[in-house]
DNA sequence: AACACATGTAATAATATTATTACATGTGAA
DNA sequence: TTCACATGTAATAATATTATTACATGTGTT
């Protein structure tokens, strides 16, 4: 297992999977959260500080994509005892072209 | 100039228009309609027949699509002497990956 | 007990997106 | 002149997204 356990595999990806990808990178603040969370994994609270916005906006974002499966979390206890729900970024790699647009189309349901 | 005149090239793209280009393709109907012009340019009335929309609606996919420089447009008169505007799918290709977030991130403006 | 810090969500407000309907205009052909 | 087909947009309605505020709950430390 030396390849990445959670890679997003671009291969298997539908179309109404990649609109939801396209969706959830449609916003500055998540292309903001991704890079964040591309540098280290964080606990909610400590990332709503470290992009300097509310707990619960930051929650609806983690939720678009976490359901587009750019981000996965993991609660955990800290020694202290504390809950605490950590988010990683998810290894990916779309290439993104017209032919993807279109074998895409195909498999989108209306 | 053997290379296509209007590729979007993916090295030259800002964090803006990235975001824009995502929430460009973050819709069914233009993933379709992306697909749809791919094959072949489309005058305005014949696409919308084809996506089988409004034409109205159309017209607020296509600019969403325009501005994210995905489509081009041009203005035409037809043999018969009518007005057409055609639409053509750009060639583009962007490898999406956390590292090009990483790189869009630091140049968006909030 | 009061404080600091954590998760989680409900309710609402403010905005933006998506979709429809109706209209105005222009051309060429029947 | 009426018809078929084209562009273009204004006004509005229906939905969805984004953002804020206020709460409830739990743990460890002072």
């Amino acid at each position: 297992m030396v390849d990445s356990e959670d890679k997003l595999d671009s291969e298997l990806i539908s179309g109404d999977e990649l609109v939801k990808i396209f969706d959830a990178l449609s916003h500055p603040m998540r292309i903001k959260i991704m890079a964040t969370l591309k540098e280290h994994r964080q606990h909610v609270s400590e990332l709503a500080r470290m992009v300097n916005i509310s707990r619960p906006l930051l929650y609806m974002h983690l939720q678009k994509l976490e359901s587009a499966k750019l981000v996965k979390s993991s609660m955990e206890i800290s020694e202290g005892g504390k809950a605490m729900k950590f988010y990683a970024a998810v290894e990916f790699e779309i290439l993104v072209n017209p032919k993807l647009l279109t074998a895409a189309s195909e498999s989108i349901q209306e």
